[in-house]
RNA sequence: GGGCGCUUAGCUCAGCUGGUUUAGAGCAUCUGCCUUACAAGCAGAGGGUCGGGGGUUCGAAUCCCUCAGCGCCCACCA
């Protein structure tokens, strides 16, 4: 068989991508084995694979993939989620392109145009995944709006509304002019702006001295809404206007001087402006103060009919035009550079608008009681654990949640209004019409005069259910699936929507199955550029994910990701990580390429090194594979990696195969190359959740495979660490020291490795054992034990060992003597601080005895080594 | 304004309840090598006193206080 020098995904990805299907080996049914469930945050229907979804989906896939090889019964549901706000204005404005607003259809027609778009583009994303190497039941595939979900959701909203949890009320709401639509808290993101702030005048009412008070607003456009002005009852400065009218400005309406230690004396004038229907806080007073309320804007932000002044002009145009019209009217005293926060639409990215409006809600508090203290006592438990505080603060601090949404796109609140005013909640128009019988007492009622309200719902209050929705355990809540599956294993998502999401997943979880939805939520990092600045279509730093599939390899981009991404930390990518991903494939791949070129003789003696080095790596592995399994345990997904990487690289490649590689142009003892390929095996095993399709294409060529197989659920074959380990391993380490010590004197001195050397140790050698594969290795006669090293030597130290290299007249005794008075320095340092602790009665009284021994072991070490030094450089002084 | 977290080699990070030879890894760097698996490689090397200051302790990167810088979350005084 001939391989090519360099590894070429591109050949090998899809190939076995469609084998892995075609066997339905990522399939999961319920059987008699432990489950390991994960469900995947489900992307927008519409929306391509990104960088943060490589790096979510990657991280998924390896815990999947970790847990199926242990032999877990593992289970991955992917599905796409309706997003309902980002998709309504997508096709919003793809119908703009063709001409058509979204008023001038109905409702049926919109949906029509919604659906035709989710077809065309839904499944491009779950497409991607497959290129990533996910592997999930794709026979599980599932849709946040197909009709298990739908009936889920509508039965939810029914069940909370009949348990008192669901409200319908006039409040005071985040309005998005745009998206027109209303938007929970968690949808607005805060922004600092550089606006203005103005010192408008209210002329007092009936004021002989035409005195007027300044009002400082960042918002003239809203003073038609103004129903009051209020000041602080403590502040003298403006005692003056109490019990007052002033005029507001331009409108001419006369409006109370109301009092409340709300307003705060030291800003602007201590003066505020009170537009009720427009401010949070206004909002507020006026309940308290019992003020009228005008509500100025029409939905899409431009001035309404009550407004007065200015209707149907944008409120961003009013502002501009009341600066120079309060101007002219000389109402204007000042306007000053100020910097505030501003709401903005996390969806459509427009200033919110507050807003009174009809919504629905949900009583939050419930909720939040159910889901603070698994957090908090561990049983459900979150990587990196800070994000605990996180969460316990906003459910500290839950507010109600408005659920309500005016889109089409989504599931529609199940409520039907009744002819004479009242309505029903009812899971279906059938059910409905009973209800609303009885409740009107008439008889007659038919589905034709109930009016289903018009708006949808929240997409997150489809997601919540998003874990038991999957097994179909809202419907049927003795679903054997969910039965099984449930509670999901982990969940692996970004702490952007820990709000959002997680915890409601949480509240859910326990409302409807009265278990935990997950027991670990692993949260990602943001991929960022390396420059650390988030990743975007404007600045152009947002690589395709496709496109580095492309050039690098699935395992390259996958493998180049992981290391540099612990939990919860940003990662900042640069394709030079990719690139080391693609090297490392390419090495497995020339490890293979040596092996499998070797050629293998039934008769060949296993030599003694041969031997020793299969040992060492066996115990290597063992050791190896425990603690990558202990740092999976820990979620520490990186730093696994990293392990299996340098096992592979270093120990393997650089160590092992160089050890048992037989002399050009001899064959290989038939022991040592099986001993070798099930080595291999067992790295591919640790390698392949990482980086599954270079592994299951090189398995193929070590495991005799039949048609369906694969290594993704052949048996583990590496062992607990065993007895004898530790030792050998430290031994082993002792023999490395010492060859790199050889090689570091041949690259000093530049002497060709193919130039034999001598190699002596003097007093004892205490891993003889190895002298076979030191000669090997470092290319030397013999380790021999003298009793004094010879003329002419470059010594070194192991442990307490030195050992020396016969150089001849190729010694440097200048550099000799430098090399070993700076070795000399530090030990004496060294030994210096030791001293200075034993010393101490205080440190040998009060100290652990093993430390203290430690130490004292440390001093003996020390001295050992300093005398070993002193006798090297009177040597060279001669 | 409140809270949380971070600051360890050029870069990205480990270093858990203070003690295992005066701090580790990967990448990058430097030197020498086209050595018959791999130059997307091999061998070797250099590089930090753990943000500043103070304290606790026999002993601190590790605990406490303080200052500085960075990041995130929440609140949202017009």
């Amino acid at each position: 068989m001939e391989l090519a020098t360099k590894y070429n995904p591109e050949a090998v990805e899809r190939q076995w991508y469609a084998y892995w299907e075609k066997h339905k080996l990522f399939s999961s049914k319920p059987d008699g084995r432990e489950p390991y469930t994960v469900v995947i945050p489900p992307p927008n229907v519409t929306g391509i694979l990104h960088m943060g979804h490589m790096l979510n989906e990657t991280i998924q896939d390896i815990l999947v993939r970790r847990a199926r090889m242990e032999g877990k019964n593992a289970c991955w549901v992917p599905g796409t989620d309706h997003a309902s706000i980002a998709t309504e204005a997508k096709v919003v404005n793809r119908l703009a392109e063709r001409g058509i607003k979204k008023q001038d259809l109905t409702r049926e027609e919109f949906l029509k145009y919604a659906w035709e778009w989710t077809d065309e583009h839904g499944g491009i994303i779950l497409k991607q995944l497959r290129r990533v190497g996910a592997s999930c039941d794709w026979d599980r595939t599932a849709f946040t709006m197909d009709e298990e979900r739908s009936r889920s959701v509508i039965k939810v909203f029914v069940d909370l509304y009949r348990k008192g949890l669901i409200y319908r009320g006039v409040r005071m709401v985040n309005w998005d002019p745009k998206a027109q639509t209303a938007l929970s808290d968690e949808e607005v993101v805060y922004k600092e702006e550089h606006s203005k702030l103005y010192y408008l005048r209210y002329m007092v009412e009936g004021d002989a001295d035409k005195r007027y008070a300044i009002v400082a607003t960042t918002r003239p456009e809203t003073i038609m809404g103004d129903t009051a002005m209020c000041i602080n009852p403590n502040d003298p400065k403006n005692h003056w206007l109490k019990g007052k009218r002033v005029i507001v400005p331009l409108v001419g309406r006369s409006i109370p001087v109301i009092e409340d230690e709300y307003v705060d004396v030291e800003f602007g004038t201590g003066c505020l402006k009170v537009t009720p229907a427009h401010d949070v806080n206004d909002y507020m007073l006026g309940e308290k103060h019992n003020l009228a309320s005008i509500d100025i804007f029409n939905a899409d932000g431009t001035l309404s009919e009550a407004a007065g002044l200015y209707v149907g002009q944008d409120r961003f145009e009013v502002r501009k035009q009341i600066e120079k019209d309060l101007e002219e009217a000389g109402l204007m005293e000042k306007v000053e550079a100020y910097t505030n926060n501003v709401g903005f639409s996390e969806r459509t990215n427009v200033p919110i608008e507050p807003k009174l409006s009809m919504q629905w809600f949900l009583r939050m508090q419930h909720f939040a009681d159910l889901a603070l203290p698994p957090v908090m006592n561990d049983e459900i438990k979150f990587y990196p654990a800070k994000y605990k505080n996180t969460y316990r603060h906003w459910l500290e601090n839950i507010k109600d949640w408005c659920i309500s949404r005016q889109l089409w796109w989504g599931h529609r609140i199940p409520a039907y209004y009744l002819p004479e005013g009242g309505y029903v909640v009812a899971e279906t128009i059938d059910e409905a019409v009973e209800l609303a019988r009885k409740e009107s007492g008439n008889a007659s009622l038919s589905a034709a005069d109930l009016r289903q309200d018009e708006d949808a719902l929240d997409t997150w209050f489809s997601s919540w259910l998003w874990p038991i929705s999957l097994f179909n355990g809202i419907t049927d809540p003795e679903s054997s699936d969910l039965a099984y599956y449930y509670p999901t294993s982990d969940l692996v998502t970004g702490p952007d929507i820990i709000f959002f999401w997680v915890a409601r997943m949480i509240m859910a979880g326990y409302e409807y199955t009265g278990k935990m939805p997950f027991k670990n939520v692993y949260f990602t990092g943001i991929v960022r550029d390396k420059l650390g600045r988030k990743m975007s279509k404007q600045l152009g730093n947002s690589p395709d994910p496709l496109e580095l599939i492309d050039k690098f390899g699935a395992d390259g981009v996958r493998m180049g990701m992981m290391p540099s991404a612990p939990a919860g930390n940003d990662i900042l990518f640069d394709e030079a990580l990719c690139e080391q991903g693609r090297n490392f494939c390419n090495k497995i791949w020339n490890a293979f390429r040596l092996v499998k070129g070797w050629e293998v003789s039934a008769e060949a003696e296993q030599s003694e090194t041969a031997k020793k080095a299969i040992d060492w790596f066996s115990a290597r592995l063992r050791q190896s594979a425990a603690e990558i399994g202990d740092l999976y345990k820990k979620y520490r997904i990186s730093e696994a990696l990293m392990e299996v990487y340098k096992l592979f690289w270093d120990e393997f490649s650089s160590w092992y195969l160089e050890l048992v590689k037989p002399a050009y142009g001899s064959p290989i003892d038939k022991a040592t190359y099986e001993a070798t390929l099930d080595a291999f095996n067992d790295l591919l095993h640790l390698l392949h959740p990482f980086m599954p399709f270079i592994t299951e294409e090189l398995w193929q060529h070590i495991a005799e495979r039949s048609e369906g197989e694969s290594i993704m659920v052949s048996p583990q074959t590496i062992d607990a660490p065993k007895d004898g380990d530790a030792p050998l391993l430290e031994n082993f380490e002792k023999a490395k020291a010492v060859i790199s010590g050889v090689r570091a004197i041949r690259n000093q001195k530049n002497i060709a490795q193919k130039n034999v050397l001598d190699l002596q140790v003097v007093g004892s050698n205490p891993i003889a054992l190895y002298d076979a594969l030191i000669c090997k290795m470092a290319n030397v006669s013999s380790v021999a034990v003298v009793s004094e090293k010879g003329q002419g030597a470059s010594s070194f130290m192991v442990g307490t060992s030195e050992y020396a290299v016969l150089l001849g007249d190729l010694i440097d005794v200048t550099a000799e003597i430098a090399k070993a008075e700076a070795e000399l320095k530090h030990l004496e340092g060294f030994l210096a601080g030791v001293e200075k602790k034993l010393s101490n009665e205080r440190f040998v009284q009060n100290a652990p005895e093993a430390v203290v021994a430690l130490e004292r072991k440390k001093k003996s070490d020390a001295l050992s080594k300093i005398a070993t030094l002193r006798e090297t450089l009177a040597a060279l002084k001669k």
